[in-house]
DNA sequence: TTGTACGCGTTATCAA
DNA sequence: TTGATAACGCGTACAA
């Protein structure tokens, strides 16, 4: 058995009351039984059992993470690791609760509940992939990455989306581009919503005036990317360049691109979205906008903390700048 | 307040010790109250907290996974989805502890005591990377990937990485390769030790002699593949083949071999090793080992479940299949 | 077959 | 400044 408080206790030759002052910060504690008490948690490497805390109702120190994509998504990890910075600091674990089964008897909120988790971050959903009231009237405090949820105790964290496919348009526009395409995500996401904005704004700003057929649909996959691209390419006036909503369905436009006989950048420029590894290994090596996902994970748990710490916090809100990252796949306009 | 024992017990009219033998499918119960109870904890939405829970000195369902590369190991995801699949069904959550700071005064054995971790998932580490004494002598039930350790409680789980490469051997030698190098990983870590093993063996049963100086050591990444494959180039008798210990160093391998002014596979053929996604996005398209590691994740939370439910269990060993996937980066030898 | 009562390790209250 | 003790929610001998 694991050395518990009563074994520190009576080794400091004090009561339990004493010990559990000393390790929660009481100052109404004799600063020399305090470094006697401590000594001896050092001594019996004592850590306080964490079911024990969290039952008599303090913290659990623990935060959920809840997504949908399996751990599939490509910025998973990236992500992740950017909480760990925070959850490092803030003394919080990281839980993922295996899917038993989110159905009516067995709720998503229920077992957040049933294990004392004090926040939980949200990945990979979209508006009506679920419902949300549940958690949201639970009071739990929730932290949203890349959807616009403000409630009660929750919030989000996304990409700066729209100014990021801005300066898109002015690069390829300053590249003397005026038929620049635009290769949406799956169509109402709250990415795609705000990249699009970002697209009409750039090519207003740049006075390009703006073809409804020059927008196509995809789903953020490279097969999409591939299929949609064949419509752009097939167009009677063909755009000269075009604006991917991520990198995967920039390496299937560049593909559609080959296979129909023209090259990247020569006859059209690419421009991805994520910056994930792959883009640097695809050859002409992918121009993309850099989502800073380490930043994203690192503030979501420093978000989720404020709003755990204190019940009135407003719903945050943060928009994180992304970085465009120049390689190969843009050249001038040709003509 | 989430509804507790007491409120389901008085609302089906029996004492909390009922509820608690329903909950916990003991037989010494009538099957009429039994129900009864059972309706109301549905009706309630009633679940056991589990801080009490492992409190009391049951089961705490908590596996804890213990990594050493951060989160950006490639393969981390595939793993975590195949664990998800054996840690639903056997009710299991995942908590991934960040390493508030792993040394004498607050090691991960203290950590994952105090918060009645059940059993642990190591992974991303060699040998000498750190003392596993502490966890070993600790008695947590633990689960290496990729490193073959033995003990008391503690077992491990692995690709068949020698007869992968005795395959990938054999296959160039069915396209007359008899020049074939072998770039290697960190050349002590346990998959690269038997992947070496595979190569020789390979050789000698293909007949094929063994050249020292055709083995040339990187440490798996991209940029040592580049400079290791700088090495094979630059000998006398240059090799007409090369297989990776990863699909990284394969696709740095490649562009050292382009940037020679040879192409792959007309020149030389090129394996890798882990078939990441990269591994089908480069050109050409990288033939290579894939490694089953949603298996190897799903397998590795049965064994430690095993290890959990018996202490007197044998230390588990699981070596998991590869499959050899042929893409367009070998060709038959020249001359 | 059911219920009473204690203990798990910790924190908080209140009296000393 | 310290200590005794009652919670927290649950599981389980043991008694009924």
């Amino acid at each position: 058995m694991a050395t518990n408080i009563r074994d520190v206790a009576s080794k400091a030759g004090v009561s339990v009351a004493t010990v559990s002052k000393v390790l929660n910060g009481y100052t109404t504690v004799n600063e020399k039984t305090k470094e006697r008490v401590l000594q001896v948690v050092k001594d019996l490497q004592f850590h306080p059992n964490s079911a024990a805390r969290s039952l008599v109702g303090r913290r659990s120190m623990t935060i959920g993470i809840f997504l949908t994509t399996g751990l599939a998504h490509p910025f998973f990890t990236q992500i992740l690791s950017g909480m760990e910075q925070s959850l490092k600091s803030k003394g919080y674990d990281l839980i993922y609760l295996a899917q038993l089964s989110w159905n009516k008897e067995y709720s998503f909120v229920r077992h957040c509940q049933s294990r004392n988790i004090e926040g939980v971050v949200v990945f990979g959903f979209q508006h009506d992939d679920m419902n949300f009231d549940e958690l949201i009237e639970s009071g739990i405090p929730a932290l949203f990455i890349d959807l616009d949820v403000k409630e009660k105790r929750a919030g989000y964290i996304s990409s700066d989306n729209q100014n990021a496919a801005r300066r898109t348009v002015h690069y390829l526009a300053e590249l003397n581009h005026r038929k620049i395409s635009f290769l949406s995500g799956i169509k109402d996401s709250y990415v795609s919503r705000l990249r699009l904005k970002g697209y009409l704004a750039g090519l207003e700003e740049a006075g390009i005036p703006y073809h409804e057929n020059y927008v196509a649909e995809g789903d953020f996959t490279r097969e999409t990317g591939y299929l949609a691209m064949q419509r752009l390419l097939r167009l009677p006036d063909r755009p000269t360049s075009v604006i991917c909503c991520s990198d995967l369905s920039a390496v299937g436009a560049m593909e559609a691109i080959r296979d129909s006989g023209l090259s990247v950048p020569q006859d059209i420029s690419v421009i991805g979205f994520d910056d994930i590894e792959i883009a640097s290994y695809v050859q002409p090596a992918l121009t993309t906008v850099r989502q800073d996902m380490i930043t994203i994970g690192k503030r979501a748990i420093e978000l989720l903390d404020d709003l755990i710490n204190d019940e009135q916090l407003a719903p945050p809100e943060a928009i994180i700048p992304t970085e465009l990252i120049i390689r190969g796949s843009c050249g001038p306009a040709k003509e």
